[in-house]
DNA sequence: AGAGAAAGTATCACCCGTACACTAATGCTG
DNA sequence: CAGCATTAGTGTACGGGTGATACTTTCTCT
């Protein structure tokens, strides 16, 4: 409300940059409380867990105590995010491929603790500190190649989009499945009740699929998290492939 | 009911098929009209605008009346999904990378049609007939190749992950965006405003990118269209070459 | 001391999903 | 043809959500 440098509210309480004017009555609340009640409650609840009367309740106020400082449901989510982020892990690594590896990994370690991340909404391009720590980790990751920012924007998104994208998927499913089933158990229970609705003459590539040892042959005792894994780093290295090339080809 | 298949419920209604039983009251309703008006509210209001009262109300009837055909709101997105979806256009094409890209493509179209159909949480493995279609044909297409079931299983949800991912990301910020305001301008500001929170001694390289052209140079008269198109074919040219690695490979 | 400003509260209007108990309309059986 | 089992659709109610508006409370500054 006073510096004029024209950063709108939401960024600058992302950035915690909250002048608290000295006048009238003091807040009891303020916004990295509420935040950090917020998150509390989407790592127990899920993000539908998170409503503005159960974080307010958790803090012993009222609902809308919380509009003083976070404007919308939306904002809180968009600083949740961030906060829920965190910092990125040191990654050292002589190698572009390799990095890039370790980054996903770490990233997907966050992704994975937190599931509700992967289904808040995007709000605006990347914005907050924790956000543009990731990117500039990964960004020094390639600070090596030879690629121009167009490329190396493209490969991050492509990479973090991935991440979101399986760990995402993954917990839906599991979230969908019965109490203890397993995901092998379920994949195999998935083939057999489709393979009888899935006729040979329209769908012949399905039918093989379906007849392939591929939902049926987990060795029993594997761990899911083996399978997921499996599947996970086959298409992570299919994307570090792709960037191989392109890396190839600006090198020449 | 009757037949003990077993084939759950869902299932059934996903691929028509509702056995009428011949007793009672004949029904003046049934799932196909139900997901058809839940579709077309989607279409006009997005995804949250889709309410058992509000499908009923369009129907002239009341939202209870619903749960005689659905059986969960839940599984009402799960039979809009695949009706949303519909049968993937004939892709004819020798080589399997351009036929994956128009594969890409087109699957992309669909959902830019109806943003909505990106943030259907799944609730389980594809499972309609138009979606089991679409897998069809984008295994056909590799069919020529030497990949194995898991590779070509991963490759295929790379892709189709990488549409939805892109499609829903873009449709998200543009509804963040001010009315009038077109992507180009956004991204302009959005470059402008984070320059100034950016420390460049903690961030080196983020300064690096905002003090760069890409955010700054868009030919003005460019479309939005094209931008978005040229990075999403950035995105899907550097998977392609990620597959075409994997099949050389498996071809030796 | 008191004016004015900000923090937090109370109440309200509005909308959801869905459980439950109901009425209405039909085909089958006797 | 009667009435019963069965299915379709309704009415009501509950517990929940967001957020507008107008309020009381508690502080600082003059």
């Amino acid at each position: 409300m006073a510096s004029d440098d024209f950063v709108p509210a939401p960024l600058r309480r992302l950035w915690g940059l909250s002048e608290s004017s000295r006048l009238g009555r003091p807040a009891t609340l303020d916004v990295h409380v509420v935040v950090a009640a917020a998150v509390k409650i989407a790592d127990r609840d899920g993000l539908d867990g998170v409503t503005l009367p159960k974080v307010a309740k958790s803090l012993g106020f009222t609902s809308m105590s919380l509009y003083r400082h976070v404007g919308s449901k939306d904002e809180l989510l968009t600083l949740m995010t961030d906060v829920a982020l965190g910092l990125p892990p040191d990654i050292e690594a002589t190698d572009w491929r390799e990095g890039l590896r370790r980054w996903a990994f770490a990233h997907r370690t966050v992704f994975q603790r937190r599931p509700w991340l992967t289904r808040v909404p995007a709000s605006g391009p990347p914005s907050g500190p924790h956000q543009i720590a990731w990117m500039e980790a990964a960004l020094a990751i390639m600070s090596g190649t030879l690629l121009d920012w167009a490329h190396k924007i493209g490969a991050l998104s492509l990479i973090s989009g991935y991440v979101v994208q399986s760990v995402r998927l993954y917990s839906e499913l599991a979230e969908g499945r019965a109490e203890g089933q397993g995901q092998a158990d379920a994949e195999r229970e998935y083939g057999r009740a489709l393979a009888r609705l899935v006729n040979p003459d329209r769908f012949p590539e399905m039918a093989r699929l379906f007849s392939s040892t591929l939902f049926e042959a987990p060795p029993s005792d594997t761990p899911d998290q083996a399978i997921v894994d499996a599947d996970f780093t086959l298409g992570l290295e299919l994307i570090l492939d792709g960037i191989a090339v392109r890396i190839a080809r600006s090198d020449s």
